[in-house]
DNA sequence: TCGCACTGCTAATCCGATTTAGCAAACCTG
DNA sequence: CAGGTTTGCTAAATCGGATTAGCAGTGCGA
């Protein structure tokens, strides 16, 4: 059936060589090694001819180089958001000519020692550990022995590992200038968290902290002051729907500064049920920039999670780790924060008196 | 930095043999080439001691088997809905100690080519080339090297090839059942294609063609005759929210069937825009089982795509394949069809005459 | 006591590359 | 023209296992 792979020794003996000689000019290393011209241009012919294809699996004993990186993820490939991630890993890795394993651990630590071991078996130059939503993680003591790096998270303890996540603070004040730049000053609600610094759900979401300190940071620069602020447990619709009703019930908001777009969907719906327009009468800013915000109606303004930008940034670290030498190992590793462009939309109006 | 990896030589030194001897121990080879109790033992304890673990590379190069199967899809991992694809696959994957490379082409067939060579250098056991929807799909000649599985896609010529896709014929029946089992005989009309067997957007989509003919099926039998059908070029939520305009401008309809979650969601806002109410004036079920489907009010009730028992079903047919052997490449490859589950929700009622 | 079968283990080879060490021929040089 | 240098290439070792062929030692029958 498959005709078998064509070998270095295939495309020595058509040069006439011996394989030694055709891996010199192969690798190009001929000249350095006194290949002559000839010898190089007859192997490089007779490869081209036979199609040779080094096999990756050799090299990858010989050298202990595979070209194939490790991903690894809570959850990743299950949500949309993050399928981007992988598709900016994937293609920054190969760029470089590199393939991706990807593993999930749901969350069960066992599975991922398991899942990080397998790579290690297949010999991976490096390994990213992803989460599906931002925050601090546990890092698995496997992540030490190869090149690695933390996508979307940050570590529990001091770690000396590089990680990559969302600028979220940046998010955060860019989503309140956006209120403040169309005018608002006043009845700015907060749902999903809020407006205390500390009212945030808990489980560690980065996101809701930084998001919030952003916020926070920019009202008061302007000497705004939110109207009030709505933790929710979980950022689902129903908990916006739930939230933006109960506000509803007390009072009348000019803006919502939800935490997510599927709070946002929520909210939406709780404006619906009071007869409210967006943006005539309540502005609303978002974050995310889930599908569904091009799908709302109208359109949401949102702060986007730059999903692609954050896997390939992951693989650009990965890369100059895999590069560094590996012995300083002092110092915590960097924080790379990626910007966080906000998607100006159809929710936000002038308060208009 | 990184302590050398525990080798089988050294555990053959610790258990005092030969590495012939640890190895025929540790593949349980050992009563089968006369090892005795006592050495087998001592093999296993030493293994079991320094933690030992077969280079996967070292067995490839030498076995040409990696335990590594390819994921090659046009962009699977950007959609939500292949998420879970991905991750049906990974786990039967994993179950079977495999772990799996992914790689998007993003319909560049050039690109595409580059991806199987890469994998192919990898040595993987077998490739599983999916689509993001199901459509039919020119295979790649590099695809008969190496087991293979076609997943959410048919061959556009005969191939060998087994194809995994979801039974859409079986769930336009469904969808068409659950509106006859409401009562509903009259005023049913079709949003994204029909009502004619023909009516079907441009593409190749599998799932226009065939979720059409069983709904027709189902109407038919029962004797009733859809009130009308509306082509959509792209299933978005503005082509529905167009289509049912259109259609509440000319008559009121008593159900539809809408072709996706998407067109749904566009078809219910053109409802509102009527004052309609669903599901009391007008019933909707659909396709998909997108996440929005149960974020819409009401819930609506769809017919689920099976995307993770897909991605489980291809890895498994993709076993059946690299276990057979590979010399009976006559006829064509089994179609293997995913059950689509519905999910009865809150957007179908009785018609109340 | 010789020959044979069986038991229990190991030496050697192979997979397909890379890399080190080294060899033969040509070329200088004084 | 002997001795040293340079040029151009190759043999052999290596990576870490799997696999094949075979080698000692024992037991047994005749």
């Amino acid at each position: 059936m498959s005709p078998r792979r064509v070998t270095l020794a295939d495309v020595a003996k058509i040069a006439g060589v011996s394989p030694t000689t055709a891996s010199l000019a192969l690798s190009g290393r001929g000249r350095e090694l006194r290949i002559s011209q000839d010898v190089e241009q007859r192997v490089l012919k007779a490869a081209a001819e036979l199609q040779y294809r080094p096999n990756i699996v050799s090299v990858g004993l010989r050298t202990g180089t595979t070209r194939t990186i490790g991903f690894v993820s809570d959850t990743v490939a299950t949500s949309r958001l993050a399928g981007d991630m992988i598709k900016g890993a994937l293609e920054a890795a190969r760029e470089r000519g590199f393939m991706l394993f990807i593993g999930e651990t749901e969350g069960d630590a066992e599975l991922e020692r398991l899942l990080l071991q397998a790579m290690h078996d297949r010999q991976v130059d490096g390994i990213i550990l992803a989460a599906m939503y931002t925050r601090t993680i546990k890092v698995p003591k496997a992540m030490t022995v190869a090149p690695a790096v933390l996508l979307n998270a940050l570590p529990k303890q001091p770690s000396p590992l590089p990680s990559v996540i969302p600028d979220e603070i940046e998010a955060g004040r860019v989503a309140a200038r956006a209120l403040l730049d169309a005018g608002h000053r006043e009845g700015i609600h907060l749902i999903g968290a809020g407006p205390g610094r500390r009212n945030v759900p808990a489980g560690g979401s980065v996101a809701a902290v930084e998001r919030l300190i952003g916020i926070r940071e920019v009202l008061a620069e302007a000497g705004v002051k939110p109207a009030g602020g709505h933790v929710c447990p979980d950022w689902q619709p129903e908990y916006g729907l739930a939230a933006t009703r109960a506000l509803l019930q007390k009072e009348r908001p000019r803006a919502l500064i939800c935490f997510n777009d599927r709070l946002a969907l929520g909210a939406y719906q709780a404006l619906d049920d009071f007869g409210l327009k967006v943006p005539a009468d309540v502005s609303v800013v978002s974050f995310d920039d889930h599908p569904i915000a091009s799908w709302m109606r109208p359109q949401l303004t949102t702060v986007a999670l730059p999903h692609y930008e954050l896997g390939r940034k992951a693989v650009d670290v990965l890369f100059t780790e895999i590069g560094r030498d590996r012995e300083d190992d002092g110092g915590e590793g960097e924080v790379h924060r990626v910007p966080m462009p906000i998607r100006l939309r159809q929710s936000v109006a002038s308060p208009g008196t």
